[in-house]
DNA sequence: TTTAACTGCGTACAAGTGTACGCTCAATAA
DNA sequence: TTATTGAGCGTACACTTGTACGCAGTTAAA
């Protein structure tokens, strides 16, 4: 059989990362994750964790890089959503709020990272922050035809707002959930509504 | 002498309070502070930690009462100036910038914890910034006769928008935190516009 | 088939952690 | 004055941590 050794690799490697996003899941940050504890709940030596990254921060910057996968993915269903439904502010946010609620430890990961202690992962996560951001910059650019400086700073302060709401609607249940949704539409209304008078 | 011992007591007890500060100003969160390093570096016994709080957390969570005096303060600070100037963004955005160059490791702090791994630093840290959002609500409400709700939704976009502004402004050099001013401001600008349009 | 490469494990160790316990000694109360 | 309190220290202990090292067994290459 060709590649069945690094194919078994490639499963322990993902027993490594689910692990560590189990604990993560819970009430504890990246920063506060030991070696042997993610190993202990991956259920391999831990010396073991040496074959597969250098570094808990290798393995941490990879998290984050799932972590992108994931919100690129978002993006796409968003995009898809809007050219249906044409609504941009109300579907942008319903879509992150869905993200939040299906994974909500990649995203605790992405939000509690982006303001924590290692400058590479606060440059990972601004990174994947910033796709979101030009893509909706483009989107706004695109339709309003506003000059491409005010559509980034517009849309920088939609993500910022949303992504706030995200962290605020982590811990609440659905009918909170639901009236924090309706807040943070009103607030990118808002804002949408001044860049619209400010520039047109 | 009467109040001596106390006087003696309090004493250690602002050194330890300095020396977390310290501590937390150089690139470690809070969580990641160990009891034996705190003081250690206040230059006491780690025992007598104990003398002075039952746990890191209560620590912790002085330090957060801490920060929340200094924004207190620095929210006076911009009512003054507010009253003498009348430009209610630009002060508000300058006052707070000039917070986080003055004391960035209160900053930090507040900033870190917001979304940090204690249910109870997040309660406390939230409960800071609502004085804040309360504040410019009714400052709002005053000046523009919004209805209530409304105006607090408004005021949360601005409050979170600017300590966002802040934390990108923490790392950067002195032009760099101009431009970020200078952002923040163009959209806390979009939200007043927007909120006018919307709700007059 | 023989050989090389590599994943995973167990052992081992130095370093750091939180905290229990009892001592000293100075400030306060009697 | 003497007695009591309480801050600060040192020692001690049981844990947890990261990782160096060598061994086993299996896969891939020769």
């Amino acid at each position: 059989m060709s590649g069945n050794r690094a194919q078994q690799k490639e499963k322990t490697r993902r027993m490594i990362i689910d692990a560590a996003f189990r604990l993560l899941s819970q009430e504890r940050s990246y920063a506060g994750l030991s070696l042997r504890e993610v190993t202990r709940e991956a259920g391999i030596a831990p010396t073991s964790f040496y074959r597969h990254f250098s570094d808990m921060e290798e393995l941490g910057l990879t998290l984050v890089d799932e972590g992108g996968v994931a919100l690129r993915q978002l993006m796409r269903k968003a995009r898809q959503r809007m050219a249906t439904r044409g609504l941009v502010i109300t579907t942008s946010v319903e879509t992150f709020m869905e993200f939040i609620q299906n994974s909500p430890h990649v995203f605790r990961l992405l939000l509690r990272e982006r303001s924590g202690n290692s400058l590479a992962f606060r440059k990972a996560v601004s990174r994947e922050l910033q796709y979101f951001v030009v893509e909706l910059a483009d989107y706004i650019q695109q339709t309003q035809s506003y000059p491409a400086e005010e559509a980034k700073v517009q849309a920088e302060a939609m993500v910022v707002l949303v992504f706030n709401a995200g962290a605020e609607a982590l811990d609440c249940n659905t009918v909170e959930r639901k009236r924090l949704t309706q807040k943070a539409i009103t607030q990118l209304r808002f804002v949408a509504r001044g860049a619209e008078s400010l520039l047109a």
